[in-house]
RNA sequence: GCCCCGUUAGUGUAGUGGCCUAACACGUCUCCCUUUCAAGGAGAAGAUCACCGGUUCGAAUCCGGUACGGGGUACCA
């Protein structure tokens, strides 16, 4: 066992409320949360909101929301606090502060006044040169009168991180291995911007070695600037974090997961019925595996098996089908009762939210749903598919499409006399119980000298208004005689009305 | 352009030098079960392990190159 899975670890998720949380961003999550369980550590929340231009006070909301919905609780986080509060970047600007004087006092940094003016022009004359583009490092020349006279004239003024000219870098990474830099593709580096607040660069530098982060789990877009933060790490004389860089997730194109890709956030999988240990565990997998064929996993036993060493180094390509595979096999996997509470809510919701017709009373009949759900929970591969497939038991109505009546190998003249011979039986057959009832109506067929489909066919489109529907008889029993008779003889009418039509 | 990372069936993964005539799962197809739809069961198709070369008695596994894909190259994170 390495001493990255078994000593507790701190890790962090410190997102950019610069928008909907990303299900890549939440696969990094649970990594970090995975891997403070599993080592008995902690999970720290940070809000990195140092981009005050694409700041987004409700992506804040989006993220917890999101984070809580998977399970992934924090122990620090910034509403609950913790013993580095605060943990919201933009209140911790006098501790970037601090690091950047002593950066500025070592000559580790040094102030700039290059404006953006001039930046874009530099840009514009290595694009014509042909050369590759990027800062100049001319700022180390300015004396500090330059920058006095600057600052006087209400001039920007940034810090940038000194680079050296030669020399490379090394660091391992428990993903990659050992990677490698040259430092003199490495320009000189903003490291606090005219605005005063710290570039993520430096902020997460100073919040991760104050917070006492042992490992840096991120995406892989990070490597390339692993050793600017190693860099500032020196500078200040502090050890780094053990570094994890997970692969992307990719949409089906292959390219980085978007909105274009469907639905991209975790809270959307929520809105669409999806449940949270299904996405947990699927999310998990991206990327990670166990190191044998188990696919499907309670939380407690990810975090069981859970290591980093076991990440995998190349990007996963989201696959809903196979999430949507699983979310059925996890909603098989509910006892009645948890289900019934899952499901619950689904069913009340207006109409136009996915709900029963708003026709249908709320709050509905306990005893009803719960009887029910027997009959349609192996066939549900989301929590809201539950209104469409047990919907027809509620409604007054139900309006089957006369064509689907008879079945795709009878006739409506056939389906019309089944449905008549069918209606008598019903009347007065007794016990209405699903066994009874597939008994006298099996009976029939042998009567009538038909195979079960030309006969239950009509009746099932009748009752439920479709074709496919949970097994008959429980189905008949659970709508009750009157109702089912109601609906038979008006499937009768639409037969005859039809008959008459194509005569005519 | 330059730098970094990656590359096993359509997809997710297993595989860490001989057990690989490459395994499992999703998806697809066929069949069984069956009143429909699911679920379940049995099977099938689908991969020259990106390519080329090297090391080795032996390579999906090690090394080099090439190709392709992705990422980075900001007063974004």
């Amino acid at each position: 066992m390495t001493p990255s899975s078994s000593s507790p670890a701190r890790t962090r998720f410190a997102p950019s409320p610069t928008g909907m949380l990303h299900i890549g961003g939440v696969r990094t999550a649970l990594y970090d949360w995975l891997l403070a369980r599993k080592t008995g550590g902690q999970f720290v929340l940070r809000i990195e909101d140092t981009d005050r231009g694409r700041y987004e006070a409700e992506a804040e909301q989006s993220i917890v929301d999101s984070l809580r919905w998977l399970g992934l609780d924090w122990d620090e986080g910034p509403d609950i606090g913790g013993p580095h509060a605060p943990y919201t970047q933009s209140q911790r600007l006098e501790l970037y502060q601090d690091s950047v004087k002593k950066l500025l006092a070592s000559g580790a940094a040094y102030e700039d006044d290059t404006t953006p003016e001039e930046l874009e022009e530099l840009r514009q004359r290595q694009k014509a040169a042909g050369t590759p583009p990027g800062y100049d490092n001319r700022g180390r020349h300015k004396t500090a009168e330059q920058i006095e006279e600057s600052r006087a004239k209400g001039l920007p003024i940034v810090v940038r991180m000194k680079v050296p000219d030669s020399g490379t870098l090394k660091f391992d990474d428990v993903v990659r291995g050992q990677v490698e830099f040259d430092f003199s593709l490495l320009q000189d580096f903003i490291i606090m911007k005219s605005d005063g607040y710290p570039t993520y660069h430096l902020a997460h530098v100073v919040d991760d070695h104050e917070m006492g982060i042992t490992h840096v789990i991120r995406g892989e877009e990070w490597i390339p600037s692993t050793p600017r933060h190693i860099l500032i790490h020196q500078a200040l004389g502090w050890d780094y974090p053990t570094y994890v860089h997970v692969p992307l997730i990719l949409g089906s194109d292959r390219s980085k997961l978007s909105k274009r890709h469907g639905a991209a956030s975790a809270l959307e999988y929520r809105d669409q019925g999806y449940l949270p240990e299904a996405v947990f565990n699927f999310l998990a997998l991206l990327g990670w595996s166990p190191g044998d064929d188990t696919e499907v996993m309670s939380r407690d036993e990810i975090v069981q098996r859970f290591s980093v060493e076991r990440i995998l180094q190349h990007p996963a390509i989201f696959d809903s089908e196979k999430l949507l595979w699983l979310n059925g096999v996890h909603i098989r996997g509910l006892a009645l009762d948890d289900l019934q509470e899952r499901v619950l809510p689904v069913l009340e919701r207006a109409e136009a939210d996915g709900g029963l017709p708003d026709s249908v009373a709320r709050p509905l009949n306990r005893d009803y749903v719960r009887k029910l759900l027997p009959l349609v929970h192996e066939r549900l591969k989301t929590l809201n598919e539950v209104t469409e497939s047990l919907s027809f038991f509620f409604v007054d109505d139900v309006n089957p499409d006369p064509e689907a009546i008879p079945g795709r190998k009878s006739d409506p003249a056939t389906a019309t006399g089944y449905l008549q011979k069918s209606l008598e039986l019903l009347k007065t057959v007794e016990p209405f119980e699903p066994e009874h009832l597939e008994a006298e109506f099996r009976a029939l067929a042998e009567k009538l000298d038909v195979k079960p489909g030309p006969l239950f066919t009509p009746i099932r489109v009748a009752v439920t208004g479709s074709t496919m529907a949970p097994p008959l008889f429980d189905t008949v029993s659970a709508i009750g005689r009157d109702r089912v008779m109601e609906r038979i003889e008006k499937a009768l009418q639409l037969l005859a009305t039809q008959g008459s039509a194509t005569n005519a």
